[in-house]
DNA sequence: GATAGTTTCATACAGTTGTTTGAATTGCAA
DNA sequence: TTGCAATTCAAACAACTGTATGAAACTATC
């Protein structure tokens, strides 16, 4: 077997075994058996389980961010290198409820994986997740250039407010629909995309209304 | 030592480490040593590290419950058995923000506790937290009081962000300051409340009024 | 002050964890 | 083929985990 097939037959296991069960719940002995490689293959490949982990975060936030910038791009770009505050939330939450959630249950490891890397207190992750900082300040910089003169607190807000949505909708969907009766429709992604960014907008909008009046967006609804 | 000093020292210090350091790093003799006592005492006194866990988020969970519900319940009272929106998202969130958060660093280790437990995936505490649901009902139903013919699926849809927001606030505390370059004030813990209950309201008005008009959103796409 | 019932303690236990080792196997160039 | 490095493998390693044991120390009752 080639070293980049026993290299990425752990990394997929991992990910996907870190996905289903948390961090705490898996051994290392679990993903090689997962992996179908021996024991000794993850200290080869990768050093330590640490470093493993490591990897696997740093690989996966790659991706998303680069999913989420292309997504912002585009909207940008359609609107005149200014996005609406809609289409800029939805580039943030859109890749993730998208990757984690859906009716077909194609849900990606690697989204489910990213959630729970932020949900979990991983040492190895803390210490690598400032780098995010850095690429939320992008979509701070799209708020700022869609809505002049809102406060900097209310931008910094918004987008956390975005995330916390997010994660929890995802960690959380099996409670929301046990609570709701199956109100709550789980596989309508676009629409839970939709329902975040319209709550942040009127958030952002109630904000401004001490001088201006407030706007109102409809929201889609199955 | 009489019994329950014991009993009450271990459950201290398991809440204080569990909620610093998260539940995958703390071992049984991390307690017993924050604790003062005998490395067996959590096995006489408890059976197992699980029932002890158990019995810790069984009753912070009672304490927390009825904080909320006290404070509902003051609400309604004040409103003639009616309450706004406001105040029942406050009284959901108020609590364990007030907890978590402020400025005299007076954070009390049940809230943070109580939060590492929501988020993290702990197969003892997710076999128990299903009467959470019973709990939130009762919320459910005071939403209903305050917007009557609102959409169910909204009403559990607000509960949730509501959730979301508080949750991810206490947890990622820290990155958000950094991110906001301190311009968002985590120890203004009234006005974190108020921004929550102010940005769930504004969702559900924005849901009634469009209402009448149904249209779409503009999504954004690639 | 002897007795019986709790509670504490040092210690050991069996199982699991991540990691290491050194020999076997493989892949590939000369 | 031969030779050599890269990779795989079974096995063992030390450290750590939660738990159990039995003797010691304590507490209260008679």
């Amino acid at each position: 077997m080639s070293t980049d097939q026993t290299r990425l037959a752990i990394l997929a296991a991992a990910e996907r075994l870190y996905a289903d069960r948390g961090f705490g719940e898996v051994t290392l002995r679990d993903i090689v058996a997962a992996a179908e490689v021996n024991l000794a293959a993850v200290n080869y490949h990768f050093g330590s389980k640490e470093d493993l982990i490591a990897e696997l975060y740093v690989s996966r936030s790659v991706a998303l961010n680069r999913e989420r910038l292309t997504e912002l791009k585009a909207a940008e770009d359609a609107g005149g290198g200014r996005a609406a505050v809609e289409a800029v939330i939805a580039a943030l939450v859109g890749p993730p409820l998208r990757g984690c959630l859906g009716p077909d249950r194609q849900r990606s490891a690697a989204a489910r994986f990213m959630v729970r890397a932020s949900a979990e207190s991983v040492p190895v992750i803390r210490r690598i997740r400032t780098r995010e900082i850095g690429h939320l300040r992008r979509f701070a910089a799209a708020l700022r250039r869609a809505l002049p003169g809102l406060p900097e607190a209310d931008i910094y807000w918004a987008l956390h407010f975005a995330l916390a949505m997010t994660h929890e909708t995802i960690n959380g969907a099996e409670r929301l629909q046990r609570l709701s009766g199956g109100a709550c429709d789980l596989d309508d992604v676009a629409g839970i995309v939709a329902r975040i960014a319209t709550t942040v907008v009127q958030a952002l909008a109630a904000d401004t209304t001490a001088a201006a009046p407030p706007r109102r967006a409809a929201r889609p609804r199955a």
